[in-house]
RNA sequence: GGGCAAGUAGUCAAGUGGCCAACGACAACAGACUGUAAAUCUGUUCUCUUCGGAGUUCGGUGGUUCGAAUCCAUCCUUGCCCA
């Protein structure tokens, strides 16, 4: 199955330039996305654009990380309502560097093989070009006319906040990094979100123009939830790639809380599993959706491939214990709640339990509530559990009978959020 | 540079001198029901609270007033029109 094929079953496909499927079938062809370094690590909106350049680079094309140093320090107008908040050069680079090692973990970049991958910064040319030479050089090849009919420009101009001129160039930008690859990296395809169909093709067309070459392009449909949620946010924010930000499995929970609509369009696109086992699965949940069979897998999957098959296994294993109902917490080992990696862990000092302490300072003092204001409304709408069984009075006591191994405490707010207090 | 309009909590958006911590919608969190799903119903959502209250807000600053999100001045930001 050709690359093209693969991503359209996959629901992997939005727009494609013509040509592009013969480009790619006549020879090995560089392809490159575009990744903005506004945070020091990826979350899992980035999630689709690798798997866009592993799939690639598993079809025998050469995968082009860009990292937007230069672009960065722009702001892309696509999507966005208002202005975007610039960033400043130092924050840029540890941003830079924190994301260039996340994509050394999922592609494979040995140079000894034709089509290892590569990671270039738009910074590195951008240096050097003065302001007079770009507009001269690139700008006078692209009209305005052509730019504002860009939808990301056209928004924004009907709209009420308007758009800096720096924000307008951005697409001039965005062309020349495309421009720049073709001519010294021989780089003729750019991938990427839907949203940045109006930024390739100015990039393309500046080839046409400047180079007299041809390049092509195809962009990937934009994630959405089911209900209308924006993809990949959760209460604490974004899920991130980097374990230190995000646990793994606080990671495997995102994908096992995956809505049924959801999970069946995010398992093509996730996983690498083939169409057939797909097709074997969709199945399977359908006479028993109970069993969660679709989002067990894309958890699975997911994980493994973000964080490995270690870090998976544990987060099935506290997640199979937190939430399996048979037994009581009593069965848990004092090895089971030790080894509970990456569901929210606090300390308590052993002196205040031994005098006994009411639920809502508790939660107030051990930070899994931030004021005792907040404590007590949740408790009072049944909200927090102890051990697993409902709090149904603010003035509980916690004292040391409940200490499991005499040592924890486990709290749980709502159904899912699990908190591990250890007494010292 | 001139004229007009706008800036309110996470977002949208009411409020135009006291009844305003501020209608409503969305979003979010929690409860019930379930399958750690969806839909539905209920509660909460500026901060803190001994749940009685207390404190800090309506672009910034200063003023008028017993009292201001609301009136005045000025500055900042944005949009539209004119030059």
């Amino acid at each position: 199955m050709s690359l093209i094929e693969e991503l359209k079953w996959r629901g992997m496909l939005q727009d494609i330039m013509p040509g592009t499927e013969e480009q790619l079938s006549r020879e090995m062809t560089s392809g490159y996305i575009g990744f903005d370094p506004t945070a020091d690590s990826l979350h899992i909106g980035s999630l689709v654009p690798i798997l866009l350049l592993v799939h690639l680079q598993k079809a025998g094309h050469k995968p082009i990380a860009l990292v937007g140093g230069a672009t960065g320090m722009v702001g892309d107008p696509s999507g966005k309502s208002e202005e975007r908040n610039l960033l400043d050069e130092a924050t840029l680079n540890l941003n830079l560097q924190g994301i260039r090692r996340q994509l050394e973990k999922y592609l494979v970049f040995d140079q000894a093989i034709p089509n290892g991958a590569e990671m270039v910064n738009n910074f590195d040319w951008f240096r050097e070009i003065r302001f007079l030479d770009f507009i001269r050089d690139v700008g006078k090849h692209i009209t305005v006319n052509y730019m504002m009919a860009k939808d990301s420009v056209r928004k924004r101009l009907e709209g009420f906040t308007g758009m800096s001129f720096t924000e307008f160039s951005y697409q001039l930008v965005q062309g020349y990094d495309f421009y720049w690859l073709y001519k010294n990296r021989n780089c003729k395809l750019q991938m990427g979100g839907s949203d940045q169909w109006g930024n390739i093709t100015t990039g393309t067309e500046l080839i046409r123009r400047k180079a007299g070459g041809e390049a092509f392009a195809f962009t990937c449909p934009l994630l959405t939830r089911s209900d209308g949620g924006k993809f990949g946010k959760t209460e604490k924010g974004n899920i991130w790639l980097d374990p230190a930000k995000t646990s793994p499995y606080q990671f495997y929970q995102f994908w096992l809380n995956a809505a049924d609509a959801d999970a069946e369009r995010w398992v093509k696109i996730f996983t690498f599993l083939s169409k057939e086992e797909i097709h074997a699965l969709h199945e399977a949940h359908q006479k028993n959706p109970a069993l969660r069979l679709l989002q067990k897998t894309l958890a699975r999957e997911v994980t493994i491939f973000i964080h490995g098959q270690e870090e998976f296994e544990q987060a099935r294993v506290t997640t199979e214990k937190l939430f399996n109902q048979t037994g009581a917490v009593e069965n848990l080992s004092e090895q089971d709640l030790h080894a509970m990696e990456g569901i929210v862990k606090s300390t308590y000092a052993i002196a205040e339990l031994q005098q006994g302490v009411d639920v809502v300072r508790f939660l107030a003092e051990t930070g899994i509530l931030p004021s005792r204001g907040e404590a007590r409304k949740l408790v009072q709408n049944g909200g927090i559990s102890i051990n697993r069984n409902k709090v149904e009075n603010i003035q509980f006591h916690i004292s040391t009978e409940l200490l499991l191994h005499k040592k924890y405490i486990l709290v749980q707010r709502g159904k899912k959020n699990f908190y591990l207090v250890e007494a010292k």
